[in-house]
DNA sequence: CTCGATGATTGCTT
DNA sequence: AAGCAATCATCGAG
């Protein structure tokens, strides 16, 4: 700054903040008058620029001459306390002292939401929250989807842009700060300020600086708050299931369609096992349960061929159980633990009384997997004995109802 | 483009 | 908090 101060004061004697700079040298007035013609016009210019080249050492040397001279004038001491007293008499040094304004409350809301969003916070875990925050908001919590990780790297976009527009701010407000102070330092031995003074040209150069910071601050939060609304519109964008996915919800929900309420911990594998969140996972039962509900008849087909489907899953695995129960040694139950009775809906132990058609079917309480496997094969004969009528008999699922549902009973 | 299917959301009830 | 019912919004086949 130095220097820049110096040739600043040399050519006009005037500082920022307004006050004739002691000592500075003043231009000479410009030759050609107003220079309404164009010769006089370059003349002036010439003789500016000539004078802006010729501020050498010497001139300014000249310059900090002078301004010791006055420094050094006799008079000055007494100047100097005439100043003083009528400075203190019109109460100029006083006017610092009503400062300390209370914290801007839409500056508070400001910082607090920059916060929570995670852009002002500690550098890793805010914005990966506020993210989860959003994904759980909108019902998936663990979701590691392309729109999650698109969010996160535009949220820190923002950030970086944030933290390195509010350094340059400081920057510029330190360096103006420091600037500002030391021309009222140079001053103060020419004319009186009170540190009392630099002070409040200090807050107010705070000020200035901290309503540009507000503005900044500002337009984050509405980058933040599009880039969100975006995020959790994105988000409402659905994907629907994959085949695989939907099979295995249909397999359980018909599986268990006297009591299609899987638990948490069946909600969990389930949500495992199609690569879904749970929240997804209760949402399709929820919306299953109640089309189906609606519905029936237009289900009924989808029903039967699950239930077939899991019949002959589970005829296969009574059979090889039955199978291992007769060639396997009792002293070597496990050796052929491949999953016999390993089926997927192995959470249901007990059978509700009540089913969705308002059936009523006799509950025991038997091995779960075993309960469950009968649990399908009387889904099947119910099925296929009371819709017979009407789809003119289901031909699968009669014949597996005849063959493997007589299979089972003889087996158990 | 239409329309049924379907995943998600919302408001209410239990 | 979980579930129900209504509704929204999008997908995808025709």
């Amino acid at each position: 700054m130095d220097e820049q101060a110096r040739i600043l004061q040399a050519l006009g004697g005037v500082n920022l903040a307004g006050h004739s700079v002691q000592g500075g040298m003043a231009l000479p007035p410009p030759h050609g008058h107003d220079g309404t013609d164009g010769d006089g016009r370059k003349q002036d210019i010439g003789d500016i620029l000539h004078q802006i080249m010729t501020i050498t050492d010497q001139s300014l040397d000249e310059a900090q001459a002078k301004k010791h001279g006055l420094n050094c004038h006799r008079m000055k001491p007494a100047l100097f306390s005439v100043l003083c007293e009528i400075k203190e008499k019109t109460g100029l040094s006083i006017r610092g002292a009503q400062e300390e304004d209370p914290p801007d409350p839409q500056l508070m809301r400001l910082d607090n939401m920059l916060l929570a969003e995670g852009v002002s916070g500690p550098e890793k875990g805010g914005g990966s929250a506020a993210a989860a925050a959003a994904a759980a908001a909108a019902g998936s919590p663990t979701d590691n989807s392309i729109e999650h990780s698109d969010y996160r790297a535009k949220l820190s976009q923002i950030r970086q842009i944030y933290h390195t527009e509010l350094e340059k701010y400081e920057q510029a407000c330190n360096e103006f700060t420091t600037h500002v102070m030391n021309l009222l330092r140079e001053q103060s031995r020419t004319r009186p300020i009170s540190p009392k003074e630099i002070e409040r040209m200090v807050n107010i150069i705070h000020r200035k600086f901290s309503s540009i910071q507000m503005q900044l601050k500002q337009s984050t939060c509405e980058a933040v708050m599009i880039l969100r609304s975006r995020f959790l519109d994105a988000r409402r964008k659905r994907r629907n299931f994959s085949k695989q996915a939907t099979e295995i919800l249909n397999e359980y929900f018909y599986s268990h369609l006297s009591n299609p309420y899987p638990s948490e911990e069946a909600k969990e594998e389930l949500a495992k096992k199609c690569s879904i969140t749970v929240s997804q996972v209760s949402n399709w039962f929820g919306n299953k349960r109640i089309r189906y509900k609606k519905n029936i008849g237009k289900f009924q087909e989808e029903a039967n061929l699950y239930a077939a489907k899991t019949a002959v899953t589970a005829a296969h695995a009574v059979a090889a159980a039955v199978q291992n129960s007769q060639t396997n040694s009792p002293t070597t139950p496990n050796s052929g633990s491949s999953g016999s009775f390993n089926l997927p809906n192995s959470g249901d132990l007990f059978m509700s009384m009540q089913n969705l058609n308002g059936d009523s079917y006799q509950g025991a309480q038997v091995g779960a997997n075993v309960q469950s496997q009968v649990d399908t094969l009387r889904h099947v004969i119910s099925q296929t004995a009371g819709y017979n009528d009407v789809l003119g008999g289901n031909p699968i699922a009669t014949e597996l109802s005849n063959n493997k549902h007589t299979t089972l009973i003889l087996t158990l």
